[in-house]
DNA sequence: GTACCTGCAAAAGATTTGCATCTTT
DNA sequence: AAAGATGCAAATCTTTTGCAGGTAC
């Protein structure tokens, strides 16, 4: 259980009216720490919430993008997935399922800022860098041969 | 205009059968060199080929990601984009716009590799690296102050 | 009290599916 | 001829929207 006073002070600090319903958002994404859908948030929150409306949840999840309090994060399948903001860090991706895990190295971070640094990309203004790692767990089972199980929709 | 031949010994090293429907999707990821959506590559093949049904085109795209033709490319949107392989790159994401740009750079490339190499990540086996350099594009307009311009869906 | 939030249900948008028919090989 | 592709339309799933009523400040 997060403490309750850190949620409310991010959503204070973003100039947010402080509602149960966004306090159990917040809350979720952070718990949730694998890079939640929309749906697993829902999920989560029903479990002891059970009366929150999906908009609402939408709604909620977007307002915290633009305020910057989580991020979306980029995929190649067409559902968004969220992530409570720390500190800056990279993604590896599963090529076969959809686990993705947070990558944080500081020293690589470094080496790459430097590198922009000196090399900088004509009439482009760099405001954040990602490093998608794609490849394989090696602690997860290999990726399935059943072509419906990968694609089949609500799989997460 | 591509090279005919080019796509279809492309098609046929892929073990697909040669259709006109394959030829035009692929020659239409390759002439939409933007990164398109499906609609966007819809759009296209229409102008020529005006009986080509959108689901044809769905699940030629995924035929083609499936074989290796073309990829996916990971964005923060609900919407799947493509891009034609060519040789490994990165790309530049406009944090105000939809654009999304190739970001060739072998140097780059081969610092990353020097430092996974020396830098294994435990339990995981990388198969590819993609950077994402998000920022803006110095010669477009800057972001819009209309939140529905921003979220309209069908802006592509 | 006012500005902002939420719930609800309907709508919209993107993608997938099933199946009969047609094309490649 | 067999295997595989396509067209079509309906279905599915995710996300958005409009608005009446509610809640935080």
């Amino acid at each position: 259980m997060k403490n309750a006073s850190e949620i409310t002070s991010k959503l204070s600090c973003a100039r947010l009216k402080i509602t149960p319903q966004r306090i159990a958002v917040l809350e979720a994404v952070m718990e949730l720490n694998n890079h939640p859908t929309a749906e697993k948030v829902i999920d989560f929150i029903k479990a002891n919430h059970p009366n929150i409306a999906t908009g609402t949840v939408y709604k909620t999840l977007e307002t915290f993008v633009e305020k910057g309090l989580i991020k979306k994060v980029k995929t190649d399948r067409d559902i968004m997935r969220y992530d409570a903001m720390t500190v800056p860090h990279h993604h590896l991706y599963s090529s076969s399922t959809d686990r993705i895990e947070d990558f944080i190295d500081p020293e690589l971070q470094k080496m790459i800022e430097k590198y922009f640094n000196a090399h900088k990309i004509p009439n482009f203004k760099i405001e954040d860098i990602k490093l998608q790692v794609i490849g394989e767990f090696l602690t997860e089972k290999k990726k399935v041969t059943n072509k419906n199980q990968q694609h089949e929709r609500k799989k997460y």
